[in-house]
DNA sequence: AGCATTGTTTCACA
DNA sequence: TTGTGAAACAATGC
């Protein structure tokens, strides 16, 4: 299930694979998952047309269209996956991080489509259909993505109001990108309890904090997804920091199960 | 059976 | 304005 490192695998086969090839046709008969648009108002919108760039920040992409076109605004959810099949229907996808019993050609679950005028198709695989597509999404209102979020932005971000310093995190309009492992990861090596409050947070926390993010963001892109992070293996009962061997506690902040080092994030 | 899940949006309410 | 919590979307795994 996606987060930012999952989403730019996403990307990739999208700049890869999809761009440059006319829209024959579109199934966006999904009525949620293509809210708030009507059945046939993104195919009329796209038939004939070409996908013509890949773009991204934090979980939401996006692709330009020829002409020009309108935008069109993909967000994988929780549950989302993004597939490329050839003419021969073989497909790839951006990595086996999720659904990894799916078979080559099961449809089941495939909420959104493009099929191009040389037999290509693009497909959104959504189980839960907790995805979204949408022509000109408004990505404007989202944080700098948390791979390239500065130092000095960082510390904007966390200088306003009294929330927990996890919900911060996880709100994509102050930083986009930073999903549940990703946040707990973060603050985790940044040694800093996910409850506290951002305004009693000092300047050398924030900052070892920004650090943390961009470190963990880094390890996740480039080892293929947040499964590959350091504390992420130790969220289950009774395991330990993988840094101090102290017990890992679990809890909920911002209504997301939560999990933190008893020692060093007390 | 029951509960939890890596996301977002919307709404009610303090 | 800020923050909190629940509901809805719906499948799967423990």
């Amino acid at each position: 299930m996606p987060e930012l490192p999952e989403v730019e695998s996403a990307r990739l086969v999208l700049e890869r694979h999809a761009l440059g090839r006319p829209i024959a046709d579109v199934d966006d008969a999904d009525t949620w998952v293509c809210r708030p648009h009507r059945p046939g108002e993104i195919r009329a919108a796209l038939v004939g047309r070409q996908l013509t760039t890949a773009e991204r920040r934090g979980k939401s992409m996006w692709c330009e269209t020829s002409g020009p076109g309108p935008v069109l605004g993909i967000h994988l959810g929780m549950s989302g996956k993004v597939v490329f099949a050839d003419a021969d229907g073989r497909e790839t996808d951006g990595g086996d991080y999720w659904q990894r019993g799916r078979a080559q050609g099961d449809h089941r679950f495939t909420r959104f489509a493009l099929r191009f005028s040389d037999g290509t198709r693009l497909l959104l695989v959504d189980p839960r259909r907790l995805g979204r597509v949408r022509l000109d999404p408004p990505v404007e209102r989202l944080g700098p993505d948390a791979g390239e979020i500065t130092p000095a932005q960082f510390r904007v971000i966390m200088a306003r109001g009294t929330a927990p310093v996890k919900v911060r995190l996880l709100d994509q309009e102050a930083v986009a990108g930073v999903g549940n492992l990703l946040a707990d990861e973060a603050l985790w090596r940044a040694k800093i309890n996910p409850a506290r409050p951002v305004d009693e947070l000092s300047r050398a926390e924030v900052d070892r904090l920004h650090r943390g993010l961009r470190a963990a963001v880094a390890q996740a892109v480039g080892g293929g997804g947040v499964h590959t992070l350091s504390v992420v293996p130790a969220r289950r009962p009774g395991l330990a920091c993988p840094r101090c061997g102290a017990p890992m506690l679990r809890g909920k902040v911002g209504g997301r199960t939560t999990w933190w080092c008893s020692r060093e994030q007390a």
